[in-house]
This record gives C-alpha cells, structure tokens and sequence, in this order.
DNA sequence: GTAGGGTTAG
C-alpha cells in the first residue's frame, strides 16, 4: 500500500472545514489500518470476524403462512410474517376464519375486550434490526418542508343557529378592519347562543384562513363567558383551528393563556395543541406535550392518542414511537379504532413499511374494523411510494370491490407510483381511467401530471396539461411553475427558464424557497455563474430563509462541478449557522469522490480555496459566504488539471463524520461509496477502504468486502441474509444496492461473484420482469449487473440448446436508452452491452426500429452456441479467490 | 383525531 502522500491534510483543510474531513496528515499512516480514525472497539491489527457483527446467525424462515382471513388477494405474497425489521415472527399464525371475507366477531379476551395486541399478530416493531429501515434510499428528509395545512374541516353535526351563519357573512366582509369586526360581534352578542355558534365561527373563519380574524372572535366570546367549560371550549376549537393552518406558535400561546386562566387545563385543549403540533411535524413537541398532560394528572382520551400517532406520522417518527404508543393506549384500556390504524398506517406509508402496512391493515379487518377510503388511500401511498404497484392494483381492485371507490386521491397516488418506476404508459391510462370514471382531476392531479411530463423534457405535453388545468379553472401556482422551471433547467433550456420566471412574478405568483433552490442549481450546474448569484441576491433580497435542502443543493451542484473544496466551505457554513447537514449532503460529497477524480483536487481549485479562506479572515460574519464562493467562479476562467487519487482517504473521512453526527448512512452512501472503491487505483486500495468501513457497518460493507476478496464460503450465508433484509426494503433500495455491488465486483474481475449476485438479484425479483426465454429487459440495471445477467442469460440460452429444445424465432436483449441519458441511444449501459456482445462474436445486432433493443433470430443463436467456444466464452470466474480454491461448479440456473 | 402533489444524493 505504501505510505501516503501528506499533502492531502493541506490540499483540504480538514481541521477548518469542520463538517467534512478529519485527516491530517502530518504522519504516514500505518499498514493495515489506515490511521483516518481510531474506532474505539477494535485493535488496529485486530481482523473482524465474517460473521458480520449485527448478526451472528442468519434468520431462519418459519413456515408461518400469512394471515388468511382479510387480507387483499394476493397483496400478501410475502410468505413469512415479519417485522418491520425482518424479523421473523415466533407466533404461529392467527386462526382461520371459516366464514371468508368477512371479519370475525371480536372474541372476548382475545382481541376486542382485551388490553393487549393479539399475541396472533406480528410484533410490529422489534427491539433490534439487522438492517435498519434508515439504509433505504427512498426514506425522504421532506418531514422538514412538507405541512400539512389548510384542509378544511367540514361541518359534521354542528348545531350553530341561523344567526351564527348571518354574522359569519358579515364578518366575512369585515376581513382585516378589527374595529368593524368589533361591532359586528356587538351586535351578533345577543343572537348568538353559546359555544356552539362561536365554535361554527371559529371553524368557518379558519377554512377561509381568516386566523387572525378568529382569534379576535375567541377572545371577544370568551371574555363573555363566565363558564370555565364553556371557555374551555372555545380555546380548543380556536386552538384546532390555528393548528390547521398552521399557526403553531399562536395555538400555543393560546393554550398557555388558556392554562393559566384556568379553563385550559383539560384534555381537549391538550388533544388539539397535539394535533397542532402534529400538523406542523413537531412530533417531539407533542410527545413533550402528552408527557406535561399526564403528569398534571389528565388521563388522554383515544382522540388524545390518535392524535398523537398522527403526529408521528407527519413528524417523520420511526415507526417504534408510534408502535411505542399504540402500546401505551392499549395498556390503558382503549381499543383503537379506524383513525388509530389510519393513523399508523400513515407511519408506515412514511417510513417505507410496507410490511408493516399489510400487517397492520389485516390486523385492523381481524379486529373488526373496516377499511374506509382513507385507509386504502394511505395503505396505497405506502405501497406506490415503496414501488409495490402490482400491489397496489389489487388494492384498488379490491377497494372497487367493496364499493369504496376510488377518487382523486387514490388515482393521483397510484400514478405517481407509476410514474416513479418510469412506467409513463401506465401512469397515462390511469389518467384516462380517471377521467372515464368521471373523476375530475384536482389541482394536485394536475400538478402531479405536468409534473411527470416536465421531468421526462416532454415539454409540449406539459404545457398542454397546463391549459387543460387553467381551462378547468385552477390557475397556475408555484407548484406548477416550480415543475416547469426544473423540468426545462434540467434540460438546460436556460432560455425557457428565464421567460418562465418572468411570467411567473408577472402573473404574481410569488417564487418560493424551492424555486430559488431550483434555479440556483440549474444555473450552477450549466456553468452560469453569474445567474446563479442573482438568483442568490435575489432570493436573499426577498427574506426567504436556507435550509438543509437549498445548502444540499448547491452543495451537490459544486460536487458535481469538482469544487468540492468550495461545497465544503458551505457545508461548514451551513452548521454554523445552525442548519444540520443530512445524509444526503453527505452523499453528494462522497458521490464526488465516486467521480471522475480529476476535478477533486486541482491547483487551481486550491488556489481559490487559499484566496477564499484568507479574504475570510478579513470579512466578518454578516458576508455572505455563499457568494463569496458564487463570484470566485463566476470570475474565473477555471483549467483544472491535476488529479488526484487518494480520495479514498477523504471518503473515509466523511463517513466518519457522519457516524459522528448519528447521520445513517443509507443504500445511496453504499452506493457512492462502492462507486469509490471502483476509482481507487488498485484493487488493494479499494479493499482497505470497504475493511475500514466493516468498523462501522460490518453488516453491509463486511459483504461487500468479503465477496470482493473472494472469501465466498464464508461470506455467503451472510450475503444471502442481507439480500434478504434489502429485498425487504422499497425496490428503488433492491435494485440500487444490488446495481452497486455488482458493479463494483465486475470492475475488479469479480466477475463469478457478481453473477451470484446479480442472480439473487433476479430470485427476489428486484428488477421486474428481467427474464424470459425470449427476451432479456436489463434497463434497470447497472453496467456491471447488466452484463453479468447477460453472460447468466446467454448460459440459460446455450443449456436451451444442449438439451435440443428449440429457441424462440427471435431473441432479444433491451438495454432502453438510459434512465438519464438526454441523447438517444448514447448511454453508457447500451454501449457496454454492444461491447460484451460483440467481443463474444454473438450474433445480436441493434435492432433498427428500437436502438435501445438488441435482437438475433433464435437459429442463429442456437448456431452461435454450437460452436464449441461459445461456452467456455460465456462462463465467467473470479479473478481472486481465498483461500484458493478452484472454481465452484458453474451455476445452475 | 385520519388520505394524494412540488426541492437535494445514485
């Protein structure tokens, strides 16, 4: 391995750039470890064990059936009860219901009279995990940005009188002039008959966000009121209604008020600041909140702990918590009920649980509670957002079935499901579904649609949607235009980005943080330095506050330009001023590291680093750092040349960093990391790097290490377990990490071993439809993994020809044309597969009507493999195997 | 007290 270099700890800075790197390196590490850090629990010569730390022995499949009594047909094709984190369940299965389809009565002492889960069911949350749900790559950080305000809250039973309706109108006119509004209320006084007219007030005044409006009304109705229960309510419902909108800090002052004038204290007042909070995605705030009731002696009600659960939900909360507290309510003697599981349903469809969704809606049918279209909708969400969407066909099915139909909600989460997995057609029929079954889409439907249009460059298509929306009478909003402007940036249409920008703040819809954030990383990465510092004035100009996600971004944009050093100095910033890096800053950092080295670490991107860090010391903090950095590049005419390899060093530093900060690294970290281990110059290189990272992920990276040093009998029951746990996973997590893996083993001639993998890969259907006699679809693979199922598929074919059965007429191989690539028939995946093919003299040519499409006709296939070195070509081996042994039998397909 | 949409990493 040799010593390393020393200039790296000068070339990056790492002690100033706090957030980033760690090495300096002012001494020659030693040889086995590399001296980055010094984990705390192992001895730098000490070796791990194969058996991965997190778990000593692989799980053992129990022959446990599903549960038969509800759930949808074929939706449960998971055949081992499980837990969210993969564990298998000890309990026998519940019993059958002889009377099919319809749920059991509830049993006294087995389910509805008794105060715990059916020992039946799955635990829904384990103790442990072999693999956490943090390494899936669709687990989202939104939790931060997306709110949840302003659905209106409609009616129900109310029973306000006629007058509370004539002053609702005559307060509506009144908006913003408190003293009218006064009067209006004076003179109403008489009229209006207690809490229940001011409660329609309130409610009415908050679905059309008059907020201010309805303060004044509770604190002119409860100065009125000498009832302490009366007022009491009052304070809830005005409490609920700011939360609605939003208004989380004012529900809270009115809820202290409340408390300390003493009609505060009672339970509804405590459930609607928790549903505040919950609304905002302050599931902390409200846990502290249910803790502070429960200690003032207030015994939660069930709306209390739904409340609380939902706040789990939109606070992005593991599903434990809510588990935690599901627990709690029914150790105190609540049965839950549709909203409970509603509720958790949403945790789940959140935090990528699948499973666990299926679980819990089977166990809600089992206790009697029936489905209504918000649990389908949310079951749904969490099947389409986690790629499931054979599932969630039948679900709709089934939902039809029992005649909940589905509406505008249903169809626009089942096409956005569609549209993630690039199944345009799909999602286009259920655009015309929707409009057959007279649903009319909504401005979410619209939005979502344009959406897909303007991701894909299909930029006709989507101004045409564009007019049908304002034909139907929704006007553009910033949703709208923020999908447009990133759909054209990406496709680097700068011209239509700026007339679009125009028109937006033309028509007066005001640009938001997103758009700012979008507009800053099209102009960084075309180059347009100077844009993107007006985009930056402009958006600071306008008061909007950065988050995680706008420094992730430009963050990422720098990475992805090779001023790596210039994104650390953000990413510095940024923590200073308070606002926490997440696992996907850190990934685009390590992505960086993954690339085309050369623009890493360049002699000129250190002399602007130099110039950058020593103006600092003569500005003071209120300059803004950002563009400093913006106008360094928009200044110079950048040349950069030098390369350097010793990235890997700094990966590991950020990986460090991370484990520091309790940021998880996810399938995507795996991912740019094994992307990393392919740029090291040498095979020995890449291998320490995965070795030093068995130290803090032995699970994942001690696989990834063993099968690339060939330890296959060791490694393999282990490999298999963890293929397990990832299959378990979303399929946008499967298939990226099985597309990591394989890459990385093609790349250092592990060729057999990637084929394992990439045929377990195939037996846990991560890529769907991969295989048939006939036709190979590889579009969703990596280059590595692609061509190892190539060589698998070929073999499958050349056995077809041994055992004398006849191939089809026609064979064909699909690579499609690139998930990314702009220009048709570029991408990198086809040219691999053209290479591989044609090295091996294969008789498969491009297929004139689809380039994206390899074909042969099956004779001259079946000609190909008689030839008696076709086999031998199609056979892969391992460049290293330990011990040495010879090959294993060639794989049985 | 419950459902769907726009931003970041591969």
């Amino acid at each position: 391995m040799g010593s390393f270099p020393t200039r790296w700890g000068f070339l990056f800075d790492f002690e100033k750039t706090s957030c980033l790197c760690v090495y300096n390196a002012t001494h020659t590490p030693p040889h086995r470890h590399l001296s980055v850090f010094s984990p705390p629990y192992l001895h730098p010569h000490q070796t791990l064990p194969y058996p991965p730390m997190a778990s000593s022995t692989p799980p053992t499949l129990t022959t446990a059936k599903p549960y038969q009594n509800h759930n949808i047909q074929g939706i449960q094709n998971h055949h081992h009860r499980r837990t969210p984190n993969g564990h298998t369940s000890l309990h026998p299965p519940p019993p059958r219901n002889p009377t099919a389809n319809k749920p059991p009565a509830p049993t006294p002492g087995t389910v509805a009279a008794g105060t715990h889960r059916n020992p039946n069911f799955a635990p829904l949350s384990s103790s442990k995990s072999e693999l956490a749900a943090d390494f899936s790559g669709r687990r989202s950080t939104r939790f931060v940005s997306k709110m949840h305000f302003g659905r209106p809250k409609s009616g129900g039973s109310s029973r306000h009188s006629v007058s509370a309706e004539d002053a609702l109108q005559q307060l509506i006119r009144c908006s913003g002039d408190d003293r009218l509004i006064e009067t209006v209320l004076i003179n109403f006084q008489s009229k209006l008959c207690g809490s229940d007219d001011y409660n329609f007030l309130l409610r009415e005044l908050g679905n059309r966000n008059e907020w201010s409006m309805a303060i004044q009304c509770f604190e002119f109705a409860v100065n009125r009121e000498r009832r302490r229960t009366e007022q009491g309510k009052l304070a809830s419902s005005v409490i609920s209604v700011l939360g609605r909108l939003g208004k989380v800090e004012l529900a809270k002052k009115v809820f202290e008020t409340a408390v300390n004038e003493g009609y505060g204290n009672t339970v509804y007042a405590y459930s609607a600041l928790i549903s505040a909070y919950a609304k905002s995605g302050l599931c902390d705030d409200a846990i502290k909140l249910f803790e502070t009731m429960k200690l003032s002696g207030l015994k939660p009600n069930l709306v209390t702990y739904n409340a609380l659960i939902d706040a789990c939900g939109k606070g992005g909360a593991d599903f434990k918590r809510a588990s935690d507290i599901f627990d709690d309510m029914l150790s105190n003697g609540f049965q839950p009920d549709r909203i409970t599981y509603n509720s958790l349903l949403a945790v789940c469809s959140g935090g990528g649980l699948w499973e666990t969704a299926m679980n819990l809606f089977n166990e809600m049918c089992y206790r009697g509670i029936e489905p209504d279209i918000y649990t389908y909708n949310t079951l749904l969400d969490a099947a389409s957002s986690g790629g499931h969407m054979d599932s969630a066909f039948q679900i709709m099915a089934e939902m039809t079935a029992k005649n909940i139909m589905p509406n505008e909600v249903t169809y626009s989460t089942v096409i956005r499901g569609c549209a993630k997995l690039g199944r345009l057609d799909q999602a286009l029929s259920l655009v015309s579904e929707m409009k057959y079954a007279n649903i009319r889409l909504d401005r979410v439907s619209y939005n979502n649609l344009l959406a897909i249009y303007a991701s894909l460059g299909l930029f006709d298509e989507a101004l045409n949607v564009v007019k049908e929306m304002e034909n139907t009478g929704f006007r553009k909003d910033v949703v709208t235009y923020n999908a447009l402007l990133d759909g054209f940036g990406k496709q680097g249409r700068y011209d239509k980005v700026k007339e679009l920008f125009n028109r937006m703040k033309n028509e007066r819809v005001p640009p938001n943080l997103l758009t700012y954030s979008t507009l800053i990383s099209v102009y960084l990465k075309g180059g347009l330095y100077q844009e993107a510092t007006e985009m930056y004035k402009e958006f600071k100009h306008e008061g909007l506050k950065a988050d995680v996600v706008f420094y992730s971004e430009i963050i990422d944009s720098l990475c992805k330009k090779g001023f790596v050093e210039s994104s650390a100095l953000l990413l510095d910033e940024m923590t200073k001023k308070g606002i926490q890096p997440n696992v996907v800053t850190y990934n685009s950092i390590i992505n960086a590291f993954g690339q085309s080295g050369e623009k890493v670490f360049s002699n000129d991107n250190k002399r602007e680093i130099a110039r950058l860090e020593n103006g600092d010391k003569k500005v003071n903090d209120s300059e803004d750092r950002i563009i400093k950095v913006f106008e360094q590049l928009a200044s110079r005419n950048l040349n950069i040349g030098e390369k350097g390899r010793k990235e890997m060093i700094c990966v590991l530093g950020v990986f460090k960093k991370m484990h520091e900060l309790e940021i998880k690294p996810n399938v995507v970290t795996f991912s740019a990391i094994l992307n990393a281990c392919s740029r090291c110059s040498s095979f020995e290189e890449a291998s320490l790097l995965l070795e030093e990272l068995r130290l803090f992920d032995n699970q994942v990276y001690g696989v990834a290490h063993g099968l690339l040093m060939g330890h296959r009998e060791n490694v393999w029951v282990h490999a298999l377990s963890l293929f397990d746990e990832v299959k378990r996973m979303d399929s946008s997590t499967a298939s990226a990490f099985y597309n990591a893996l394989t890459d990385m083993l093609w790349h250092f001639g592990q060729k057999r071993g990637a084929q394992m993998v990439v045929l377990e890969g195939k037996r846990r259907q991560v890529w769907e439809n991969t295989w048939s006699d006939s036709c190979l679809d590889l579009h969703l693979m990596s280059s590595g993994a692609a061509r190892a199922m190539v060589h698998a598929w070929l073999l499958n074919t050349c056995s077809i020809v041994y055992e004398g059965h006849e191939l089809p007429g026609l064979l064909s191989i699909l690579t499609g044309w690139g998930k990314h690539s702009k220009v048709v028939g570029e991408c990198a995946l086809k040219r691999a597969i053209e290479a591989l093919l044609g090295s091996m003299g294969s008789p498969f040519r491009v297929a004139t009507s689809n380039i994206g499409r390899f074909i042969s006709p099956g004779p001259m296939v079946a000609a190909w493999m008689r030839d008696s070195n076709t086999p031998k070509l199609l056979v892969l081996e391992d460049d290293r195997a330990y011990p040495q042994t010879p090959n294993l039998q060639p794989i049985i397909l």
